[in-house]
DNA sequence: TTTTTCTTTCAGAAATTTTTGAAAATTAAA
DNA sequence: TTTAATTTTCAAAAATTTCTGAAAGAAAAA
């Protein structure tokens, strides 16, 4: 197989992967796209080698950015900007759990907080609805701390723990 | 605050949940919906409740059935068919993260994998697609087991888990 | 049987998300 | 300055996903 090829695979896999996770297509493919290349590359080369335009690069770089995937890579004399991704997987699956700890547990956390404190006058319905959302309530914060915890130690261990659980 | 207006910014909120987790908003609503009723529901009740058409509430009932988070509660004498969810909230978690397992983690292991057998002659380029696709390999393979695990097992392995950790 | 009740399907409509591309803004060089 | 290179923005278009509703299919009752 070319190596072209390959990399084209990967490309494709990581952006259906990144679908079914609410990132959309295109940066999942950047990702995998910088992912994959030994250097950095400038916003026309994604656009070129994805075929995409200018608009949806530009504003997908930033969005990994901001998901503290990739850098700014500036090249001393280039006045262009230049991107490569964060290789060590540990790190970026690490950003990946802070990023989504902050935009979609916080929310539920604080939500749940506001429905325990409500008074409802009791009744089965009431009773149940009570059980159901502090049951979820504990959950959620047992995947919040096991996520912060994830999201700011070093890579170590998680695999110290994976060994440990899976033997 | 009214039982009523209490559930509806719970179903709202796990809609916003389910989101941005590849779930839509129909099944999540109809998934919140039946995880706080105390009693099981009909396709009609659900189909009121939610404001949804008879196509979109049986589409998504039968997904939610597929994910093993509902279950058909027949009634004796009635030819109508109700709903209920699974309300222990450990194992909507770990019937989840079996789902999404199977349809999000399992392709790219194989992906990988038949990545990892590929013969490339050797470049600087080449070098790099090798080390960070076997890089993702390892961690994957790690998430993979512990998300094995997870599925598996029974409430008390992830509380002890989570409170080891946490401590 | 035939009729009635309930469930499933699916083509088209509606809603949502993503992408484009050209114009505006920014930044650096001349 | 002015000019040129590069990045950002955003309204409209395209693509994708979800939803509707009516018709067809199944299953039980009459």
């Amino acid at each position: 197989m070319e190596l072209q090829e390959a990399k084209d695979k990967f490309i494709h896999t990581w952006a259906q992967l990144g679908s079914s996770w609410g990132i959309n297509k295109t940066m999942a493919q950047i990702h995998a796209l910088l992912l994959v290349s030994a250097n950095s590359l400038s916003t026309d080369e994604v656009m070129e080698q994805l075929k995409i335009s200018r608009g949806n690069a530009n504003m997908n770089l930033r969005a990994l950015i901001d998901w503290g995937l990739i850098y700014k890579d500036l090249r001393i004399g280039e006045r262009m900007e230049f991107f490569r991704a964060e290789k060590n997987i540990d790190k970026v699956a690490r950003n990946i759990a802070r990023e989504r700890r902050k935009r979609e547990i916080e929310p539920v956390l604080s939500l749940l907080a506001e429905l325990n404190q409500v008074e409802i006058k009791d009744s089965v319905e009431a009773l149940e609805f009570k059980k159901v959302t502090k049951d979820i309530a504990e959950f959620s914060e047992s995947v919040d701390g096991f996520l912060d915890k994830f999201s700011k130690t070093d890579k170590n261990w998680f695999y110290g723990l994976v060994m440990k659980i899976m033997k």
